[in-house]
Order: structure tokens, then sequence, then C-alpha cells
DNA sequence: CTTGACCTTCCCATCATTGGAACCCTTATT
DNA sequence: AATAAGGGTTCCAATGATGGGAAGGTCAAG
């Protein structure tokens, strides 16, 4: 199986099997006569295994741990359970930010007439607002997103 | 008013001052005779809208439509409105992607005994699910996050 | 007149991913 | 056998928003 075949039956583009070779997220694989990169069904296994803990928004980092643990027989299922149950308060809490920035805004648009005229809320509290409704977070400058890594290409 | 006198007064660093003045979203500010550049009270006022927009999460390019709408006299409310209720329904795309990731995983880790023995279901679904059940999305290969633009530093 | 705190520009790194150039290999058709 | 199409290979660059740091100039207080 060539790297076409590969991402084909991954779902893992052949540029980000490389990627992820070159990083170390997984291992050389052999090579033909001519270079040629081959993949076994145990490789592709690999690489859907990436996919999916992809899919669910884990960092590449996290996604090494996750492929250490899988191939660690006496692995504590405990160590799994917290990576996981790690990322989904991760993922909460940028709910929860994004549900902030929302609600702020709906309610900033509530008031805008939205037709032909130039008088808009929206914009005089973007301008004038000495701190928006949104802006009760108790730290002086919180910035708005503190996390990282939700995977922004697809 | 120098530009560390400008961040501390807008809570935009001085380093993103200077990368929305590169970017061409702000105007480059008059300068001493010794090449410091000096801010106005306008100027500050224009640092802080874009705070302000950036903490509801806009991108930069959505930042400066808001901006040239926030100085054109003309406008039209409904642009305005427009522009924020597409960021809100982009928040909430959002919000629904990493709702969905957050379910998979939970309902996966729900079965997980968290405890020193190796046998974990997460890391099996992981390892051989045909689909996880997050992945009941209609197109062949939706690639988990479509959005961008959501500011990832803070 | 020195010291320290600021300013300037420039380059680099992040994270995951895509794009492209330049070149080599394989396969199928003429 | 020659050729063209469609892969593979490596390397370099860009994305978006931000931080870090070096090298050197400037300013104000001591």
């Amino acid at each position: 199986m060539n790297i076409g075949e590969a991402a084909a039956a991954s779902g893992v583009s052949a540029k980000m099997i490389r990627y992820y070779e070159q990083i170390g997220l997984i291992k050389p694989p052999a090579r033909t006569e001519a270079g040629y990169r081959v993949y076994s069904d145990n490789d592709i296994s690999t690489l859907l295994f990436i996919r999916r803990t992809r899919d669910l928004g884990f960092a590449v980092e996290k996604i090494g741990d996750l492929l250490t643990l899988w191939h660690d027989r006496s692995r504590a299922s405990a160590d799994v359970k917290r990576i996981a149950l790690d990322h989904v308060d991760a993922l909460e809490r940028k709910m929860r930010e994004l549900q902030s920035m929302a609600d702020t805004l709906r309610h900033l648009a509530q008031n805008c007439h939205g037709d032909g005229r130039p008088d808009c809320p929206i914009i005089e509290e973007l301008a004038h607002a000495e701190a928006l409704p949104s802006c009760h977070a108790p730290a002086p400058r919180p910035r708005a997103d503190s996390l990282q890594n939700f995977r922004k290409h697809g």
C-alpha cells in the first residue's frame, strides 16, 4: 500500500501522513527500492486511530499519549479515562466561552432595528461600552480564548 | 501617548498594535522625531473597539468590516446586524461541534472502569470502531473542524 | 553620565494543514 | 520503445493571532 492508498483507506491525507511521520507521531514505514512509502494493515489501523482521536478534537500531542497507551498492554485504564475526561473539560470550557460570546452578541443584536438607517446599538456598544455584558470575568485581562488545539483545518 | 501607554489603556498588547498596523487594520500613527509611535485618544477608542470585537471572537477581517461600518455615517444597521448574527451562527455551529465531541467522549468514558487494569473501552472503540457514535454526520468526510478564526492565543 | 525602562525593527515559533515547485517512478497507451 | 498521465519524493511557504527575543536607539530619573 502506497501513501495515496493509505490516505484513502484511513481518511488521513497523504500530506498529513508525512507530517505525522516527520514529527514522530508514527514510525517511518518501509520503502520500496524507488523510495515509495509502503504501509501495512497495521499502519492503516494506526492511521484510523489517529483520525478518530483527531475528529474528537485531541491535540496531536495527546494523540501521541493515547497511541502509547494503546500499545501498552500494562496500561491503567484510569490513565486513558483521565485524558478523555480532561479533554471533555476542555471542550466544555471552550463551549462556555463561545456561549458567552454568542449571548452577548445576541443581546446586542436584539435592540438593533436591522434596517436601512445607520442607528445601530451594536456599533454603539462596541464603541462606547465601559465593559461589555460578557465581560464579567474576574481576572483583569483573561484573554477571550485561553484554549488551543481544537483543530482548525478540516 | 506612546505604544506602551496605548497598550495599557486599551488592553491590546504593544505587539498586537504593531501587528494590526502592519496588516492595515489600523492606520500608521504619527511618530516622534525619534521614531516613537504616538497615539491620540481617538486611536485609543479604535483600539478599545478592536479589543471588544476580538473578545467576542470576531476574526480580524470581520473586525475590519466593523470598523469600516463604524466610521460610515451612512451605514445601514442591517449590515452590522447581519455580521453580528452571522457570527452568532458560526459560534453556535462551533458549539454544536464541540458538544458532539464531548458527548461522544463522555459516552466512551462512561463504560471505562478507570482503575489500574488495562481493559479500556475507550481505547477499544478508538482502535476498532467502524464509525464512532459521533460520526453520524451525513457528508462522507466532513472533517471535524469546519470553522476557523475563533482566536487561538490569549 | 550612567542606569534602567522603554521604544524601534527584524526574525522565529506556535499548531495543524494545505499548496506548490521541481523532480523521480510506474503504468498504460500509442 | 517512446511518451503522457498520474502518482510518488523532498523542500519551502503560507495560513491566523500571538508571544518571545535579539540588537540597537531613546528617554527620564538619579
